[in-house]
DNA sequence: GACCCACTGTAACAATTGTTACCTGTTCAT
DNA sequence: ATGAACAGGTAACAATTGTTACAGTGGGTC
């Protein structure tokens, strides 16, 4: 094994140690193809055919869902150890992705090739259950999507995307025009600004050119 | 097997006869509990434990997500050849239910104990398949729940409301109060009057005391 | 019949969200 | 330095949705 293997090994262990059964982590890092994505590129548009399922080892990457006229809504955001049930489901299924990936945060991704993560589903116990355990959180982050939309209005969606925006960048600075979120949260820019005035006058926030600041959580 | 047993196989073999392996749908039908609902009982409740994960054979179930206020929103309906993954992913995790089901139409539905559905992923490919795929659906109806509210109207909401419903109660009359409409989309009694109203004057609907009657699709 | 109650229609108003328009300041390329 | 493009603040207004209140109607019960 290659020095850059058994680096490869050891980073995928930190995140995904579950995976117990011996050989299937060196199968992973062997078999999965290793990128580092930059934050603002696209990993997956509406449309494209899935083969792939990735894995993510650190980074974050943003999830988003159009509709015909183009309209956008983020549904949630990919942190390290997590992958893309949307992705699985595309390749069971239609094999055509639903949805839009853009990376969030500088990452680091193994792509695995689809048949191999259905063979290892027959062969590996704790694989089965780390794909099952996955769909369960895209599930529960959906429903997460659909009480916001459903319970929330645009004030408490806002702060709650700048919070959970915060918390998957590790970071209370946030590069963001509001243009941007308005996109994201699918509604406009003048109410974005309005309603981030708001949270600044309610000492929240603080607002600086293409950066807010998270002040409390 | 009995008279009842062997009567039961055939049902299954209706709705799930892609579970091709020898022995499962018997072992469905032996180790399942099958039960007759009537409309309008009550499946499972929010925060109920999730021990069986249930396979839809006739009739019709609508599931609920709830806020902490007792703010109701519909998620979408089951049909025959349906399972909820909500429940699978309550069996995986935390095993309390999420949301509450709700029969909307007299139902025939076979209860599976969670360790026979694990022990059949391991052991039957098809079933493993059958639990993906459902899973797909899920994700795929989530999808469009929200979807839903973010893109779409109050307005075309309900349409969508009544056209979805009287696809899955295969009629085109609806047993619906308004206020009921009402908790199902999460607005008020007189929003649901107002709109439905409108409806009736564009032709697509016409109203009848407790009864709705579906013109276009 | 008299009564009650759930269901529906509607008006009037409030709150939220969306749209248009315009202004200011910043950045950046030339 | 100048102009163009971008980011953000704000006002004025429109549209949608939510709330309150009340009236009428039909079904059932006594």
């Amino acid at each position: 094994m290659s020095e850059n293997q058994e680096t490869l090994v050891n980073k995928i262990k930190d995140y995904y140690e579950f995976l117990l059964e011996d050989g299937l982590i060196e199968e992973i890092a062997k078999t999965g193809a290793y990128q580092q994505l930059k934050a603002g590129q696209h990993m997956m548009e509406i449309g494209d055919s899935v083969v792939h399922m990735p894995l993510l080892l650190t980074g974050a990457i943003k999830i988003l869902r159009e509709d015909s006229d183009g309209d956008e809504l983020l549904l949630y955001f990919l942190e390290k150890g997590d992958t893309c049930a949307m992705t699985m489901t595309c390749c069971y299924g239609e094999s055509k992705s639903k949805i839009r990936a853009i990376v969030e945060k500088d990452s680091e991704i193994i792509f695995i090739p689809i048949l191999k993560m259905e063979e290892w589903l027959a062969k590996y116990k704790s694989w089965r259950s780390f794909v099952f355990e996955s769909y369960n959180m895209r599930l529960s982050e959906m429903l997460e999507t659909i009480d916001t939309l459903a319970f929330l209005k645009m004030d408490e969606r806002l702060y709650k995307y700048l919070t959970d925006k915060a918390v998957v960048t590790q970071s209370t600075f946030l590069s963001n025009t509001h243009q941007e979120i308005a996109y994201d949260l699918h509604t406009s820019r003048v109410v974005v600004s309005r309603l981030l005035k708001q949270l600044e006058i309610s000492g929240k926030i603080k607002l600086f050119r293409n950066k807010i600041e998270v002040l409390q959580f």
